[in-house]
DNA sequence: TTGAAAGCGCTAACAG
DNA sequence: CTGTTAGCGCTTTCAA
């Protein structure tokens, strides 16, 4: 039983002849005797043999397969667009190449380095920012690029107005009759990841400026994320004095998070306190939980499609999307 | 006046390096100073450097990539599964290609022409059936695989006693004393994709007879998973009398669901119902509900380490991994 | 973290 | 017509 794929020794050795003569018969040079050929041939079948560079070096007008890069996916919001990435590569006619990065460096590297190999059509960067050299880099070298999250003249993006997001979200605190309210985020998000979450914060506080309420500084929470740490974030907040009666979140997670604790704390859910997150997670249904939707899957599914038409046809015009957000009111407010 | 194509001898002589470290530099491997790839990189770019991929190839013990092959990653349990996977691949060093099949005609496609393709050194199958031809087929081209959900004593396997959990289900709502149960699953799932709600479903019956309770027909709702239909089963289930004081659910996803409807109809949960899922993700937890865990991170991070560990050293013994089972007592039970 | 040197699978001289 | 052998450009030991 061979273990390892079979090589033109191999075929050389079962067909008895020396590997330049099964190097002639595979590159159908005439130099080859018709008998020998047949040996060949039939050695080649029994073996399965494949030439490597064949299988990888198809002259095909493109490889078919386009990367994803991210953080990981670890949290729903990139589950999410991963699976309306794969809804849009639809039918398998692109393979997906995944890249998880954990630091600044491994994401230059790829970037640096993926265009220069030419085994992939195209790149989706998800909340990955994107420095001007990056870009000239990637342009240089053809691979075409869409951006999530992050705006980018220069190549497809899918974005959302996390400042009118912010807004929406005190809007709707504000119509549910609430004063006291609170914000929960992150901060300290490394910087090979797009950083939203004072964005949001800001879009926050203008909101709640233009209906009159103010947000002073007890009532703003942000700290790495982390399960622990997003529990130790909600208990430090309800402990403020007045107790807020309003919670915004950065993310679907951390309003998970907040919920639980709310409720392990007696709290009444909407009565005692409202919370809003944001995202649109299958996460916050399951928790009927209201949130800012942001169309994950369909930012996701857009970006697939884009990219695989630019790849089609390389001359097609850039777009720029930007996606609605949509207040989804469910009972947590 | 040279016109030939710079090589990495070209890139190693510009930037005063060794080819080894342009090699590694190219291959964004984590053994090179940062200064250093900075000097790669720049010569790269003066030279207008672009590595030959086949030879590349033919000089690569592998090819540095995993694929996995999975019905889709729509459902937490997949997720958390990839999730695994993505820890195990750890650093970077193998590349993961996702393969989302939606039909058997696509399954077969992929095992029959991937291992030919060359382009994977090792394929993970998430809940894949595998007959004894797609079995010789992988094994004769010497693919390493691994299979998750389902055995196969020629390849490495990660499974779970779907029987026991049900009965460690079973088990569990005995002991919180109830007595009129109900078991709520899938039936219909396409043949592409292994089938275990049944089996879970069988221990749970064995294990409430052990207890001397019977299930009888009317509380055993099977269909095709969508949410909607779960909302469905839930409701008809819930409206048998007398109704049931337990339900087990084949995945976290279905008892969710039926949370909802529960919660929905103002039953105390678990006074009224008790509720217990199967699988241990997130969702269960953030919705504090009992489940049965199987670990699927874990299933998928030993996935991975096992193929790679088969890929580094071929002749390695094969592992058929059964991984424990636990209950995880929460509020909802 | 780096480099020297021994491969990798295949093609291309060249000799027979 | 066929085999021997020296590369090709890159990766992978192994030792420093």
């Amino acid at each position: 039983m061979k273990i390892r794929a079979p090589t033109i020794y191999d075929v050389a050795k079962k067909a008895g002849v020396s590997i330049t003569t099964v190097s002639r018969v595979l590159n159908n040079s005439r130099l080859a005797n018709d008998a020998t050929r047949r040996r060949v041939m039939h050695a080649v079948g029994q073996l399965g043999f494949v030439p490597k560079a064949d299988a990888s070096l198809r002259a095909r007008k493109h490889v078919g397969i386009v990367g994803v890069v991210l953080p990981f996916f670890t949290s729903p919001s990139y589950v999410q667009r991963m699976r309306g990435v794969a809804a849009g590569l639809n039918g398998g006619e692109f393979e997906l190449a995944v890249y998880t990065v954990k630091d600044r460096a491994q994401l230059d590297g790829y970037l640096s380095v993926l265009p220069l190999w030419r085994r992939l059509d195209g790149l989706i960067l998800m909340s990955m920012p994107l420095d001007a050299k990056r870009t000239a880099h990637l342009q240089a070298h053809g691979m075409e690029v869409v951006c999530i999250e992050f705006g980018n003249p220069q190549f497809c993006s899918i974005e959302v107005d996390n400042l009118e997001g912010g807004k929406m979200a005190a809007r709707h605190l504000i119509e549910r009759g609430r004063r006291r309210f609170a914000f929960i985020g992150e901060t300290g998000i490394p910087d090979h990841i797009v950083h939203l979450s004072d964005l949001r914060l800001q879009g926050f506080v203008q909101g709640m400026q233009a209906g009159g309420i103010d947000l002073p500084e007890a009532y703003i929470s942000r700290r790495p994320y982390s399960r622990e740490g997003v529990v130790e974030q909600a208990t430090e907040i309800l402990d403020v004095e007045p107790s807020p009666d309003a919670v915004f979140a950065y993310s679907d997670l951390h309003a998970a998070e907040i919920l639980k604790v709310a409720r392990r704390r007696g709290l009444r859910i909407p009565e005692d306190l409202s919370i809003i997150g944001f995202d649109g997670t299958d996460l916050a249904d399951y928790l009927n939980m209201t949130t800012i939707d942001q169309q994950l899957d369909e930012s996701g599914r857009l970006a697939a499609e884009q990219l695989i038409s630019r790849i089609r046809e390389h001359g097609r015009p850039l777009q720029n999307i930007r996606l609605q957000l949509n207040v989804i009111a469910r009972g947590s407010t």
